[in-house]
DNA sequence: CATCCAACCCCTGAATGGTC
DNA sequence: GACCATTCAGGGGTTGGATG
């Protein structure tokens, strides 16, 4: 007896089970792809790797772009209806089926293709993206080392299939929910460069600001970071209990602990690796070793340090030549242009208006990926 | 296997303090 | 006041665990 289900919802028109089958039934081949490692763009083949895939979008988006090394043969070349797997790893399971946008692309020996046959491969790519996939994808890839999961393996993935004509009519509505998501991507995207512009504008001083009566502000002094803020170290926190003030590293909040070494508002900068993502704090905080903070404001708002703080090129003034490092005396040197302290408070106004907007459309983006992830469950069984 | 990053730890130089 | 010992904080390289 064949084994069939019936969805929670269903577009009208369409009614009957759904047919279970295996993964390997519905697709051609399951092969490795090329045992290259990755060169600089040779300008006609496009790699594609685990790490080429973006973990949310499920898009190509290499960074950098790079071309296979050695013998590139055609059979490693994807075609519409492709669908590649990652094999092992921490991504393991992670998929990207094949768009013909994306332009002549090689697939690496880490990835596994099939070919989809007789079914809409945009419809069983979907499956792909659900909460039952990736529990499935957990179990499977449990190994002694390494998670993992071999073509044979991936064959056996179970699905419910409906006929193609509903295959298409819900891939269809389905890609039109990613189309919008894109969309809100793009608007983001434009914002954001919108901001870097306008923010390029005002510390070039080719936007100036006008007081509430109209009269120009103050013009701009010269000062050294260290006449205008002092630069606090941050420490090891392991010896403190739990409780509910953050402690933050150079990568973000970490973890909550019972004591804090400041209080108020603040910018964080990292003194070691990651030392080009400031980060605005407030209330009471703790910050690791490699995390520096600022306090000991004159004639300076905090909210202003972060925009000033958001525009340096941080990078050029690493000193180690191995882990990049920031010293407090090269903070303090640096040199800037600043405000009266009115106008200080204008810029921040304007710029964070700016990023709510920017927050806003990232909070929708998020807010429509859940929904379609809550989607998928009911739509597929 | 490569990358990232917190934690660790060594080095240096300034500050402090003791002794002659 | 000169000299030396000790302490301490900051600078910066190394290490190892986590993650993709």
């Amino acid at each position: 007896m064949m084994d069939t289900k019936t969805p929670k919802i269903r577009f009208n028109g369409f009614s009957g089970p759904w047919k279970k089958v295996k993964f390997g039934e519905i697709t051609k081949d399951g092969m490795y792809g090329m045992n290259s490692s990755a060169v600089d763009y040779d300008g006609k083949h496009k790699y594609i790797r685990i790490t080429d895939i973006d973990e949310i979008t499920r898009k190509y988006n290499p960074d950098p772009l790079t071309s296979p090394q050695g013998k590139i043969e055609r059979k490693y070349k994807l075609e519409k209806g492709d669908l590649v797997f990652a094999r092992t790893g921490a991504s393991t399971g992670k998929t990207y089926l094949y768009n013909s946008k994306d332009g002549d692309l090689y697939f690496a020996g880490f990835l596994i293709k099939f070919r989809i046959s007789d079914n809409d491969p945009f419809f069983v790519f979907q499956h792909t993206l659900t909460a039952k996939y990736d529990k499935w994808v957990k179990v499977m890839s449990m190994r002694s080392g390494q998670p993992g999961i071999n073509s044979e393996e991936f064959k056996t993935f179970e699905l419910y299939t409906p006929s193609l004509p509903e295959q298409q009519k819900i891939a269809s509505f389905l890609s039109a929910v990613d189309e919008r998501i894109e969309l809100l991507e793009r608007k983001k995207e434009k914002l954001e460069a919108y901001k870097k512009g306008v923010m390029q504008q005002i510390f070039s001083q080719q936007i100036r600001f006008k007081q509430d009566d109209g009269s120009e502000f103050p013009d701009w002094e010269e000062k050294r970071l260290g006449e205008v803020l002092k630069i606090g170290s941050g420490k090891d926190y392991k010896h403190l209990g739990n409780g509910n003030i953050p402690v933050f590293g150079t990568g973000g909040l970490m973890t909550y602990v019972d004591d804090f070494l400041y209080e108020g508002e603040s910018v964080g900068i990292g003194r070691k690796g990651t030392i080009d993502k400031p980060m605005f704090l407030k209330g009471k905080f703790w910050t690791v070793d490699t995390l520096f903070y600022t306090h000991s404001f004159k004639q300076i708002v905090p909210r202003f340090v972060y925009l000033v703080f958001q525009t340096i090129n941080w990078k050029v003034h690493n000193e180690a030549s191995g882990v990049p490092s920031l010293s407090k005396t090269t903070i303090e040197k640096l040199q800037i242009m600043l405000p009266s302290t009115n106008e200080q408070l204008k810029i921040v106004a304007f710029t964070e208006e700016i990023q709510n907007s920017i927050s806003n459309l990232d909070s929708q983006i998020q807010g429509l990926r859940t929904w379609k992830k809550g989607l998928l469950q009911q739509m597929f069984v």
